[in-house]
DNA sequence: CACTTATTAATCAAGTTTGACTAGCCCTCG
DNA sequence: CGAGGGCTAGTCAAACTTGATTAATAAGTG
């Protein structure tokens, strides 16, 4: 599984209807491009898809407001909203060992009532314990581990990194337990999508530059 | 970067010359279909793209020796070496966030001289710091860190993970340094291929099933 | 006003990845 | 003996990703 449809999905839910340019902004100010593939390549390309099968509903629509080629809107539709929940559900709660699909779940597991977030980490933490016992099985020869040489430094790395989400996803749990943020149901909830005409503080080229190669 | 050519490379390396169902697997046998793209697709078009870069070299063969199509062999040019270097280098020192490909590259970092293993750990050491400074810089609006809301946790995800990468290269440094396993140039190369009919105890279809989804 | 430069909103070609499929050969079971 | 299952070695189409490029308009400049 890929973020780009959970992001692109989500963003279109967001606004209710949003065109590619919107999109695309979007993703930048969430700092999206940068850790994941959210390229405009990519936003288009899944956007198209999307329409093709169902999950937004594409309406032309005449020469922009600022110049370029004509926009085309998506309008997210009751399959879309359904998707991009099953796809929240599905990156909050297996173990993937893929950051940007863990990421963008984060950015949208406010969208789920507390108790199920709180149900799906849950579940996240029964997959990487099973996942840790299965390394460890794997790549324990008869002969011992000395017989694995380097090798068994690559165990060594995903033990660690099980360990290190393990800790990080008892720690998310404990806060929302603990009544941090906003749930669905629960009141406003928290939209970190730019209006229509404002300007992005986070946009591509800025001095801000953020994350790794 | 993707692992599969660092993977495909090293693996036609360490045999000298090896057909494609060869180099699979050695990968299968690595676990690598199972943490990375390594799968017949992917490994049959990599030969191919490598072997038109020349990478490798491609020798057409007679029928198999165990039925099937008739194979093609290919063996490795200096710029083949040359390249597998170059990708393990940097695979190594680079801070990628992810995981295939750093597998793939501890799994071949024997190959180089221990002292400029080390190295190139520090490097990706450098690099992790850098990270960890830049999003957290880039996460703290003027109004603190509550304006966030829950967008605050995709920052505390990737500052723990960068935590735990360093805990992990910290700790290998330290075994490296400390003498374990043997270097370039330091005597006989633990080599973890499949000899020419050995059978793979790890096959795909074997009930001692891996990692995650 | 004509001309250059920037920005906005896409599109395109090239390269990758995936998962399913083909086709030859061997062995076994009835 | 021959039908089917399984292994070997690989191909293929479809989907996805990437980076470059295009087109349309807006804005500045002499």
């Amino acid at each position: 599984m890929s973020a780009i449809r959970l992001l692109v999905l989500g963003a279109v839910k967001q606004h209710g209807r949003a065109h590619g340019y919107q999109v695309r902004n979007d993703l930048e100010y969430w700092g999206a491009h940068e850790w994941s593939s959210a390229k405009p390549g990519s936003i288009y390309h899944a956007l198209k898809q999307m329409a093709k099968q169902g999950l937004l509903r594409a309406d032309e629509i005449a020469p922009s407001t600022a110049g370029g080629p004509p926009r085309v809107e998506y309008e997210i539709t009751e399959a879309g909203r359904a998707e991009h929940l099953r796809l929240l559900r599905e990156a909050l709660s297996t173990y993937d060992q893929q950051m940007d699909v863990l990421s963008a779940a984060v950015g949208f597991v406010v969208d789920l009532p507390r108790a199920e977030a709180v149900e799906l980490l849950r579940e996240r933490l029964r997959g990487l314990d099973a996942w840790r016992t299965s390394v460890t099985e794997y790549y324990t020869p008869e002969g011992g581990p000395g017989q694995l040489g380097h090798i068994g430094e690559i165990m060594h790395l995903w033990v660690h990194s099980a360990d290190a989400g393990r800790a990080w996803t008892l720690g998310l749990i404990e806060r929302i337990e603990g009544g941090a943020y906003t749930f669905a149901g629960e009141g406003d909830p928290f939209v970190g999508v730019l209006a229509e005409g404002q300007e992005n503080p986070y946009a591509t080229g800025g001095d801000g530059e953020t994350a790794g190669p």
